[in-house]
RNA sequence: GGGCGGCUAGCUCAGCUGGUUAGAGCGCCUGGUUUACACCCAGGAGGUCGGGGGUUCGAACCCCUCGCCGCCCACCA
């Protein structure tokens, strides 16, 4: 006997235990299965589950299982991202909180060995977390970027990327975060909104002959200087191009130059030109050839080629002080108030500065021509595609990638330096003193790039890396390219754009067939769920609370594409509540014994709701499958449960009861059969959504030769579907629906129980009513059913067949009135509209016969419940 | 500045390539101890589909325009 409800806390562990312990994650070995492959969108080793990870982690789960039960050999690939700075952060807080001395005191060596030591501790978390949301991942296979095997793989990958000329060093101006020290990609600059000013200086010239305003939001920077640009069309400017300033505080001279980049009417017209600091100046400098000078350290203080006096200031006090000192000199020509965006570094929140270093890059330009191609010529497709502007608009815009790191987390980048600075790209050591023996004639000790790699440069190969490659692995051979990637929509440019460059270039093929992008999750009030804000729902304690699979389910039906998704409690309850719904069913289907022997061929049913059911089974398995199939995640979880709830629990089930009741056997078999088969049929197809729930009752409503989870999905035939005993459902379901509205409508007590009256239905209608009469008689609460009509008697029209309820005794005449008032109001609008349109000789002429026909038709049915209304109405009156 | 998405019932959202009276869940109101289920059952109220214009026999859906809301990219003179 199943319990009274579904108990989540103590079935989910012992379920999952119970998968991972049969080895049913693995995909099948049957040669003959398909493959269908996804790789996980791996998580920060550091991370824990929250509640983007739970929508698409689910997300992912509810297509792999989708995939298995059609039989093919289903692989979801999981692992974790070694995540450079957030987990060097991490265990850098941990260090200083233990009161530890820090990384640069420990070395390298020690500090890499203390976060491998964190993670064999605490790096697992978000996998556990993972299973107690059911995901069916293959932990056999999983993966960590820096594994031994994905470490080969990234060696190998720079060193043929250098080889062929598409990773090079430069020295250019980099993104650099003070805080962390590092260069940092430009995706990994968030521009944020900040008070700031604008300060006007005056640049004395250097002749004295007058002088000439820049305006800058930083003017430590004018200590860095090289230039002032006017616009060579400028006639303020002209007669002074070629002359020089003379820097104040620095006292060196510089030039005014022209170049378009001047914008004669922003400011003054004259900009100042800090090559070192400042992207676009860095560009001026190049054209005018420039000197660049640095004025800062790593930390963003500012170094040597400061003035003295500045020297070790840090760059915001130095800012004050070059106001000061403009202030002093009488050279401060004005200061305005600005709201500006200034670039922060993502991870450390602190202002980036532009930054003159020498950093490796890839080629992106050359790596997107591809990766832009594969998605043109539809390859690989987006769902929803209009996120393939989005990739398209980056690709072709893209910039060189600088890719390495001052950070020691990480993928060590596979360079050596010979002692007169040549550099030997090289996949080991050995190969590298090699090379470098080979170069000087004799064995030179080399030094190895002290940088890592960016930690989206493993990411980028994560679709081939973790299948082997660059063995020839025959997973790599079977499960690559993947089949689709489900990811959120801020990784597209960090993650999803550079697996494409990388799959494509090292394999020839694009890494997935199909994206599809997820949507973002924000709390009730729209808001971005944030720690700092306070308002995260942990998808863990969600679990606890209601059990994973409403919250998986929630999950699965708010995940429209389009949309930012809102998450409330209230609505992982009312799925909480169709899950015990479901479990209810399964109890009443245990309580009347109702179990499909293995010979039971529903098609051969013969009872005419058995056959109706059996119909509606079969279209809600073609709509959730074609649902699945197209990613339509949220169609198939209204699909599943427009059809679990309404159709099987409301109608079915409550149809049965006469059956299961009577004493008719053969009838009272088949339903039986038919409705433990249906019920089956249900577990199977919310199996994907909902694991849990549907494999408990899987295991205790039948006797069963393999668990749900590997249970062959239901591929039904459409032969199935018998449209006759669907119409006459129809019948029977709208007479006791309208029924019953005119009841409740009109206060009639549920203790009355008059006869229904069929007043005006053709013979086969009249059958069908008779054969349903029992069904008729518990679900409406009448007594029988009688075919004559009879004076006084409340009409109603269900499906076009005219019904009365005998209830005269009890209805209030106002009441009544008001009723038949407002249905043949709800006439008249209707036929008012709809004869309009049939008067109207171009709908007439244009409109598709068929859709013409359609409003004939109704017409007609309308007007003849109008007249019946009306008759009742004109009883009524006669009556007061 | 460039681009994307959204604006449909009190709330959260469905409504595919234009064609019955625009739907669901939650909430609300009314009535229910019908032996699967009160995490339930039955019924009900509630929307000029953001505004305006256009195309069409016909528009929530297509086009134009305006207005909000959110996001992405660029921008620190």
């Amino acid at each position: 006997m199943l319990d009274k409800a579904f108990d989540s806390g103590s079935t989910e562990p012992r379920l999952y235990r119970l998968w991972e312990e049969s080895g049913v994650f693995a995909p099948t070995n049957d040669p003959a299965a398909t493959p269908f492959s996804i790789v996980i969108p791996p998580p920060n080793v550091t991370g824990s589950l929250h509640i983007g990870h739970a929508l698409n982690n689910t997300l992912q789960d509810v297509l792999i299982r989708f995939q298995r039960m059609r039989g093919a050999a289903a692989l979801w690939l999981p692992g974790t991202d070694h995540a450079g700075i957030a987990t060097q952060m991490v265990v850098e807080r941990q260090l200083a909180a233990a009161g530890n001395i820090g990384r640069r005191d420990m070395g390298r060596e020690a500090f890499v060995e203390r976060v491998w030591e964190w993670k064999a501790e605490s790096g697992g978390a978000i996998s556990r977390q993972l299973r107690r949301l059911g995901a069916s991942c293959d932990w056999s296979r999983e993966r960590f970027t820096l594994d031994e095997g994905l470490s080969r793989a990234v060696r190998q990958v720079f060193v043929a990327l250098h080889r062929q000329k598409l990773i090079y060093r430069d020295k250019r101006l980099v993104n650099w975060d003070p805080r962390f020290q590092t260069a940092i990609s430009d995706l990994e600059v968030e521009q944020r909104e900040v008070d700031g000013h604008y300060w006007h200086f005056a640049y004395p010239l250097e002749d004295g002959s007058g002088e000439i305003v820049v305006a800058t939001t930083r003017p430590e920077t004018m200590l860095a200087d090289t230039a002032v640009a006017v616009h060579p069309d400028d006639a303020r400017y002209t007669h002074l191009i070629g002359k020089c300033v003379r820097l104040p505080i620095v006292g060196r001279p510089i030039p005014i130059i022209a170049d378009d980049y001047a914008d004669p009417d922003k400011g003054s017209g004259a900009v100042k030109i800090t090559p070192a600091h400042d992207f676009n100046d860095f560009k001026v400098g190049q054209r005018h050839r420039l000197p660049m000078i640095n004025i800062l350290d790593p930390s963003a203080r500012i170094n040597e080629n400061g003035p003295a006096a500045y020297r070790g200031l840090d760059r915001f006090e130095a800012r004050k002080a070059v106001v000061a000192a403009f202030e002093a000199l009488g050279l401060l020509r004005g200061v305005e108030k600005v709201r500006h965006a200034v670039p922060h570094g993502d991870r450390s929140g602190v202002v980036v500065e532009p930054y003159l270093t020498d950093q490796w890059y890839v080629d992106a330009k050359t790596l997107a021509g591809p990766a832009i191609a594969a998605v043109e010529d539809g390859r690989t497709v987006f769902e929803p595609r209009h996120w393939e502007k989005t990739y398209f608009e980056w690709m072709r815009n893209i910039e060189p990638w600088c890719i390495s790191r001052q950070l020691w987390w990480g993928h060590r980048i596979p360079a050596w330096y010979g002692p007169d600075g040549r550099i030997f790209v090289a996949e080991t050591e050995e190969e590298a003193l090699a090379a470098g023996r080979e170069h000087y004639g004799c064995d030179e000790p080399l030094r190895q790039d002290e940088d890592v790699l960016d930690t989206w440069f493993s990411s980028a190969l994560w679709p081939f890396s973790t299948l082997g490659w660059p063995e020839k692995t025959s997973d790599l051979a079977r499960f690559y390219p993947t089949h689709t990637l489900i990811t959120g929509f801020d990784i597209i440019f960090f993650w999803v754009a550079r697996m494409m460059m990388m799959g494509l270039h090292f394999t020839g093929q694009a890494p997935f067939q199909r994206v599809f992008i997820n949507a973002l999750i924000r709390d009730a009030e729209g808001a971005k769920m944030s720690k700092s804000k306070g308002n995260v729902m942990d998808p863990l304690e969600l679990v606890d609370a209601y059990g994973a699979d409403p919250l998986r389910f929630t999950l699965t039906a708010m995940s429209g594409q389009a949309r930012d998704i809102r998450l409330s409690t209230a609505r992982i309850e009312g799925y909480r509540n169709f899950g015990t719904k479901l479990w209810n069913a399964a109890r009443f289907c245990e309580l009347n014994s109702c179990v499909a022997p293995p010979s039971f061929d529903p098609g051969l049913a013969s009872g005419r709701v058995n056959r109706w059911i059996l119909g509606e089974t079969v279209k809600a398995a073609r709509q959730v499958t074609r649902a699945l199939e197209a990613c339509a995640f949220d169609t198939a979880a209204a699909a599943l449960y427009r059809f679990i709830w309404n159709a099987y629990c409301d109608w079915y089930l409550e149809f049965s009861k006469p059956v299961l009741q009577g004493t008719d056997e053969p009838a009272k078999a088949e339903t039986r059969a038919m409705a433990a088969w249906v019920l089956e049929t249900i577990l199977k197809l919310l199996h994907p959504v909902m694991p849990f729930i549907t494999e408990e009752l899987w295991s205790k409503t039948g006797e069963r030769d393999r668990l749900l989870i590997v249970a062959p999905w239901p591929d039904l035939p459409d032969a199935w579907i018998d449209e006759v005993a669907a119409r006459d459902m129809a019948l029977v379901v709208g007479a006791i629906a309208v029924g019953r509205a005119v009841r409740s409508e009109l206060n009639v007590p549920l203790s009355a129980r008059p006869p229904l009256i069929v007043v005006d239905a053709d013979p086969g209608q009249r059958d069908v009513l008779r054969a349903n009469a029992a069904i008729i008689d518990q679900m409406l609460r009448v007594s029988g059913l009688e075919f004559q009509a009879v004076s006084g008697a409340v009409p109603y029209v269900a499906e076009g067949v005219a019904f009365a309820l005998p209830i005269a005794e009890f209805i209030d005449l106002a009441a009544e009135r008001a009723r038949l008032a407002k249905e043949i109001a709800g006439q008249t609008v209707d036929i008012d509209r709809t004869s309009k349109k049939l008067a109207n000789v171009d709908f007439l002429a244009r409109a598709p016969e068929e859709v013409v026909e359609e409003n004939r038709e109704r017409l007609a049915e309308r007007q003849a419940s109008k007249e019946r209304l009306e008759t009742a109405l004109a009883r009524l009156e006669a009556v007061s």
